[in-house]
DNA sequence: TTAATATTGTGAAGATTTTCACAAACCTAC
DNA sequence: GTAGGTTTGTGAAAATCTTCACAATATTAA
């Protein structure tokens, strides 16, 4: 089960995606799936699906294709959720204050397990039944809490200082919803999410096509 | 300025990257930045941020480096920024809130000029003074208000049917919030967001290192 | 004016990712 | 058990993306 290859961010990308398809036939009853359907699902393309899952060894039975709740349970596996994962949120704002209300994680196996905020005004408030802490707190809190991952809701300005406690609290993953690119320890894994950057390549593509004969 | 050659998927996204930090020097009074300073902001290299740039002419002067508020401008061009786009909110609910409660989309020129949903009890309610309108409406509505964009924040059950009514009106570019591949005609622009995706990768590669020796 | 220094723009090389194409393996029907 | 139809797994080819390396060009100093 042990992988040397470097696997590509978008071929990650790609099996969150197969998973999130195998769970959709499982509802619905399906037994096995093929490469074929599989992409027809996904906007890729047979060849793709299969190198993509013999990355990770052989998974399905020629002729016949994959077992949905088999492999579901493999692409688990493989992603890290076959567990629970303990996660801090910082920056009690706007964006963490949706990500709280939106309540996706949980589902997903993601428990936010403590909030922290700089502004003092915040701090002490209560947030969905935790208390929203310094971030001077961060180190003492988040090993307390177990905390494995952090996600990252702040603006730019507030990135370096925050990032030192992160850093010293020896947290390895982060998920950064602010518009810039960390500067982390090599082993810590960080993955940014930019709402407005996806909406900039939307505009992008649109001007290119307009722009063209 | 017309650009033939087909510009990759992450070129893109590190292009909105290079604008945010050109914007971050201006505020700074910075005249001039060399693509090496460039590089050590945004985690990428001296020679990838002069080709990116290079891809759409030369902005640069040797030696010097380049001028921030001009490439700033350009830029803004290259994107599609340099003009205020009318976008479509489809979906009244969580990610639909969080969104507009989140606001950042006004400050780079994305106007949310009509919401939509399917639920009769969200129907009618006002939401950050506008009401929101039943999905059967949106060939009509959208049409009046010359709507360019669509942010997608449905379930996934309910694709289908509002892809249905989103092809009607001539839409070309769907920000998807939905965990779901859309399918769309050529020549429709779709960028996909998926936090949870996110933080799936993050614990694959979490769970990887774990993994290894 | 010339020398020294800095930095771009870009072909070419190298690396990575995707697609192709087909042998190997499995299922069903008779 | 054999023939016919499917579908996987995977080397090899093709396409795409990134890095390298350096000529070309600009600035500054004397």
């Amino acid at each position: 089960m042990s992988v040397s290859r470097k696997i590509s961010e978008s071929a990650v990308r790609r099996l969150s995606l197969y998973l999130r398809i195998l769970e959709d036939l499982e509802r619905k009853g399906q037994n096995t799936v093929s490469s074929e359907e599989m992409s027809g699902r996904s906007a890729t393309t047979a060849a793709q699906v299969r190198k993509d899952l013999s990355l990770f060894g052989s998974f399905g039975k020629r002729g016949l294709g994959y077992a949905v709740t088999e492999l579901a349970e493999r692409l688990k596996k493989i992603l890290g959720l076959d567990r629970r994962w303990r996660v801090a949120l910082v920056g009690a704002g706007r964006i963490g204050s949706a990500l709280v209300e939106y309540g996706g994680f949980a589902e997903r196996g993601y428990d936010v397990v403590a909030i922290f905020d700089s502004d003092a005004s915040k701090v002490g408030g209560k947030w969905g039944g935790l208390c929203v802490r310094d971030i001077s707190e961060f180190e003492a809190v988040s090993n307390d809490e177990s905390v494995e991952m952090v996600i990252l809701a702040i603006p730019v300005e507030a990135v370096p200082s925050v990032m030192e406690h992160v850093e010293k609290a020896g947290i390895r993953g982060i998920l950064n919803f602010a518009p810039t690119k960390l500067k982390v320890p090599l082993g810590v894994a960080v993955k940014d999410v930019n709402m407005v950057m996806e909406l900039e390549a939307l505009s992008f593509a649109f001007s290119q096509e307009d722009g063209e004969g």
